[in-house]
DNA sequence: CTGTTAGCGCGTTCAA
DNA sequence: TTGAACGCGCTAACAG
């Protein structure tokens, strides 16, 4: 047991140099000959030299990892965006920690004091819907630790953020709903101090105003989005009997709830009844006519996320300037052909 | 910049003690006095002291981390265990990094390389397809990392192992085939080497002898079961027009590939012909008439494998035994009524 | 370019 | 029960 007890203590010995050298050689420093490095190198493999990342990392105060916080890790958007996020983080050599937030703003400060005193490297967020104050983020701030916000960001202008053009978004589904011939379309809307769900709101009006359909506050139906508020909000629409062609969603759970409900009600969605929803896979597997939706490039969004956090921790001077980056939708029409 | 400076030695100076009491009574030591132990912790409460787990980590020459090292996160299945791993790990005061194979030997033999040169106190591991193999996981017996094989384990006995009775999956999905009446079943099954594949297909031809119906070698059809996979093998089935009432898909992704080619051909599914595959969430959304899939509790594997993997970790004489839990799935019958 | 020296902050010996 | 002292393995500062 405990094999590999090989330190640069070791292999300096054996070489008749310095361990500082040995360490400055492993770190590629310019400040050694090729040389030696050579030299240096060949040894720690022979001698199965393995470096120890936790005395590194004390010593640095700091380590190769990448905190990750989500509201919930089994919600198909943010999988995929982790996706890109190891990814990226895998190449450039940091390991990444995930954490659920689970829609708990507790959960989310907890979370941060966590990956705080593990020192890690950076962070992502995606702040969870109970999130409306922002101070426990001020806290990477006094301790130098980067951070970018990804799809659900604050209002606060001085961070660094890879968000989704939600405005377009919205504006893209009501507009393809309205050129499909309905009037009278809803919009199932989320909590109204997140910005995402606050700019689809706006795209949807502007849609409305662009096509000349007059903005009815009624036609707005809030919840915190989840499957069960689909599922709900519809029942109540239909034991009311509101009338409707159209029905905006502003996320994928709700439109799956909405669907479910009418699927077991044994309603048949009439073709000019369209559900939009704002994420891939899980809705495209609801087999519904005239489905389309507006895809997330969550994927990519992991990759742009992490970059931009990886260059400001690579940033010595700590006075990179506070970046946004925009990611456009994709409006995809699903052949409403198959039953 | 960089506040919380505060160590067991300000503290320590603070009180006019040492700093080894300090540290004593920190980690709750029997060795002090319960009422220093309070003016200790009051005072740490007071300076808003945080412990340096780097500094901590290189003492103890572990961290509080736990690895998971699984074939993708995007995978259903997989991110509904990672919630029952994050859940049971987070109670326990364990962090959770999570490592994705994507199904590559060389990936995986990386990420356990990684993990031990982090010292994780310990691992969760589901293999890769394409992993024969097992010696990338003797450097952690040798460096005496705990770990627990959960889903996908390997057919070493001496190991701790989290696994469903897939026996019994294959069993039952097969006699339900036969008992809606299908007289030839079709089995898609995955790589021969995994024993969580051969397990399904041996309850597969198991409940055919039990019915007297002939298992025929050419009525198994194996891939790595992705969606395209599916695509692909039914495909080639019907242009072959090869004759068969019933499919027992090894996995819920060759199943979504199966039923969404056969939807994109127009081809409407037979009352008769069932697909069962073997995850919960991606299939139940794919409507298809006689839809039954045999569920695998994932999040509750997860809690079970994560407690299981504690109790190794925590276990100082390093003499348990290994240990074997059996999980069983759930055959959930979804509601043919629906279009 | 290389060696010397000095910790990072904590946990654990050994003494008292 | 507490204190003193040491070192985990590495890196950074300062010499030369």
């Amino acid at each position: 047991m405990e094999t590999n007890k090989v330190t640069i203590h070791d292999i300096a010995k054996s070489l008749n140099i310095d361990s500082s050298t040995v360490s400055r050689a492993l770190n590629d420093s310019p400040r050694v000959t090729q040389k030696t490095k050579d030299k240096i190198l060949a040894k720690a493999q022979s001698m199965g030299y393995q470096r120890n990342m936790l005395a590194s990392n004390l010593r640095k105060n700091v380590t190769n990892s990448i905190g990750v916080v989500i509201p919930r890790i089994s919600r198909h958007f943010f999988s995929s965006v982790i996706q890109g996020i190891e990814e990226t983080a895998y190449d450039a050599g940091y390991s990444v920690v995930i954490c659920q937030s689970l829609e708990e703003l507790k959960r989310e400060r907890n979370i941060i004091q966590t990956l705080v005193a593990n020192r890690v490297a950076g962070v992502l967020i995606s702040i969870s819907m109970e999130t409306t104050n922002y101070e426990h983020f001020q806290i990477l701030n006094s301790q130098g630790i980067p951070y970018v916000f990804f799809d659900r960001h604050c209002e606060i202008p001085a961070n660094n953020n890879v968000i989704i053009n939600d405005f377009k978004g919205g504006y893209d589904a009501t507009q393809h709903l309205v050129s499909k011939g309905c009037k009278n379309i809803l919009h199932f809307s989320g909590p109204g101090h997140l910005e995402i769900y606050k700019n689809r709101l706006k795209g949807y009006k502007k849609a409305l105003s662009d096509n000349n359909i007059l903005f009815k506050t009624e036609n707005i139906i809030s919840s915190k989005l989840m499957e069960q508020d689909g599922k709900v909000i519809t029942k109540k629409l239909m034991d009311d009997k509101v009338n409707f062609d159209g029905i905006f969603c502003a996320n994928d759970q709700v439109a799956i709830g909405a669907i479910k409900y009418l699927n077991e009600i044994g309603v048949k969605i009439p073709e000019q009844v369209a559900i939009v929803g704002f994420s891939n896979e899980p809705v495209s597997n609801v087999i519904t006519p005239s489905l389309t939706t507006i895809d997330q490039p969550g994927f990519e969004m992991g990759i742009k996320a992490t970059e931009l956090l990886i260059k400001n921790i690579k940033d010595q001077s700590g006075t990179l300037p506070p970046e946004t980056i925009t990611m456009e939708t994709n409006l995809i029409e699903r052949n409403s052909s198959q039953k």
